[in-house]
RNA sequence: GGAGAGGUGGCCGAGCGGUUUAAGGCGUUAGUCUUGAAAACUAAUAUAUGGGAAACUGUAUCGAGGGUUCGAAUCCCUCCCUCUCCGCCA
């Protein structure tokens, strides 16, 4: 959520920056700046009521101690007649409140004026080139999906059988590098300093609602059948930016930096016919999440470290890829700021996503009401959260296959990996 | 899944319809005393939001949301969570 102040006092200028990111909220954002004036104005009307009532029903108090019940009578009329008043004031109140929150949680993240201002993903500019040497192939390099079909370490044919389509199953050392990436890349970021968590898959609604999946992003979720409050996570960043939620931390602990394996569960309605073959985009996925809580000035400061940390696995794992910072069109809902890194895919002669990386400001904050004290202020501010993809498994395990294939069809593994896999190649064998 | 008991400030814990402005204790912070510390004593000790330059003050918050009432931590309803016992089960 971003601040209604703030939209109050400039409309104008949030309106614009609001407008920078491609949607046409313009409109909305002008609706809650008049609603909110009649609501602050209906706010101040019941709490003059509601003090006048409190002050009689205190008058009924002592009068009935000191005078008995009879005495009491004509001050209970009185505010027999004010209740009324207050109820009618009461309920205008908050039926503007609920349509004032309904349009605010429907307003994403207010871009950083370091963002490129574009309508989508072309204005995206590319901020580190690659600095790796690209794989020469003497031959024709191939998809992962053949190289892994080929080599019996995928099968999507039985994924398909088994689950339905966009599902992957990992066979043999297909199944034992998946989980040889988990632990490199967690072992990784522990040493870092990262706290690890092993969240639960399934989440409430409130929880969502904090991260800005809820209300707006419902038809990506899998929502439990018979279970009204349950979803699956779509990804890690969802408990572990919601650890703290409803809390007031303390500013000597901040920041905090959590990192967490989870499966990821998305729907991914609406991207029909794209990657359709593959780890790329699949229902369900692995993923290593790098979360951070952190105070307001240094949160993009902190982006550009986790942005490092991201880095490091690909750089480690000796993968060419390169960083974009994406324009305000193509940010994510609760993003202020997002780095994307891309890793070079051969067989489509490009670099693809791999991980996402953004600071999500104090928007998330304010919908959970995570808050932190400063050792020597008053009062409370809203902590700022990031989350960083640091990586998504299955797409580091389609560019290993592709990066690190060989003529024969065999797959060399990344010296850095080898102690987590145990073998330096991967044949087809069995 | 069944039966029962609960959820009150940072923590423990009283209150079960009206001087509660949430008692009391612990903890924390400051002060007094002390060479220093401890102890003792004194005081302070939530959050949000409105008004005000400030002192101060209005409103809300006792798991969450509704309801009854002039008045709700207290009574009623719904939901969530915790504990105990039983059942089931990696």
């Amino acid at each position: 959520m971003i601040d209604i102040k703030l939209l109050v006092s400039n409309p104008i200028e949030v309106q614009e920056r609001l407008g920078n990111r491609n949607s046409k909220l313009k409109e909305d954002a002008a609706t809650v700046v008049g609603l909110y004036q009649e609501y602050k104005q209906e706010l101040q009307k019941v709490e003059e009521l509601r003090a006048k009532r409190n002050n009689l029903s205190k008058q009924i108090g002592v009068v009935r101690a000191k005078e008995g019940p009879v005495a009491a009578q004509a001050i209970m009329k009185e505010a027999n007649t004010l209740k009324e008043e207050m109820a009618e004031a009461d309920v205008k109140m908050t039926e503007l409140k609920a349509q004032i929150d309904k349009l605010m949680l429907m307003i994403p993240n207010l871009p950083d004026v370091s963002v490129p201002v574009g309508p989508d993903e072309r204005a995206n500019v590319i901020v580190k080139e690659n600095s790796l040497p690209l794989p020469k192939f003497d031959f024709e390099p191939k998809d992962h999906h053949a190289l892994g079909e080929a080599l019996g370490i995928l099968d999507f044919q039985t994924a398909s059988v088994l689950s339905g389509s966009r599902f992957a199953l990992l066979r043999g050392d297909g199944a034992r590098l998946e989980r040889s990436l988990i632990n490199f890349m967690i072992d990784l970021h522990t040493e870092a300093g990262y706290t690890e968590y092993m969240p639960p898959a399934i989440i409430n609604a409130s929880c969502l609602l904090g991260t800005g999946q809820l209300p707006k992003f419902k038809e990506d979720m899998y929502h439990l059948e018979g279970e009204e409050d349950q979803y699956l996570i779509s990804t890690a960043e969802i408990p572990l930016t919601n650890l703290y939620r409803g809390q007031i931390l303390q500013e000597k602990d901040l920041p905090k930096a959590f990192t967490a394996y989870t499966p990821c569960f998305r729907k991914e309605a609406g991207a029909y016919g794209k990657d359709t073959r593959g780890l790329i985009r699949n229902h369900q996925f692995n993923k290593v999440e790098m979360v951070w809580l952190s105070k307001p000035e240094n949160s993009m400061e902190i982006l550009e470290k986790m942005t490092l940390e991201a880095e490091k696995v690909l750089k480690t794992l000796g993968l060419p890829y390169q960083r974009v910072l994406l324009s305000s069109g193509d940010m994510g809902f609760s993003a202020a700021k997002t780095y994307d890194l891309e890793v070079w895919f051969p067989s489509q002669n490009c670099f693809r996503e791999i991980s996402s990386c953004s600071n999500c400001t104090d928007f998330q904050a304010r919908r959970m009401n995570l808050r932190y004290k400063e050792t020597n202020g008053k009062g409370t501010q809203f902590v700022h959260t990031l989350n960083g993809s640091g990586i998504a498994v299955g797409r580091t395990f389609a560019a290993i296959l592709e990066n690190y294939q060989q003529k024969d069809g065999s797959i060399v593994i990344p010296e850095a990996l080898r102690p987590y896999f145990g073998k330096d190649k991967i044949e087809k064998n069995a």
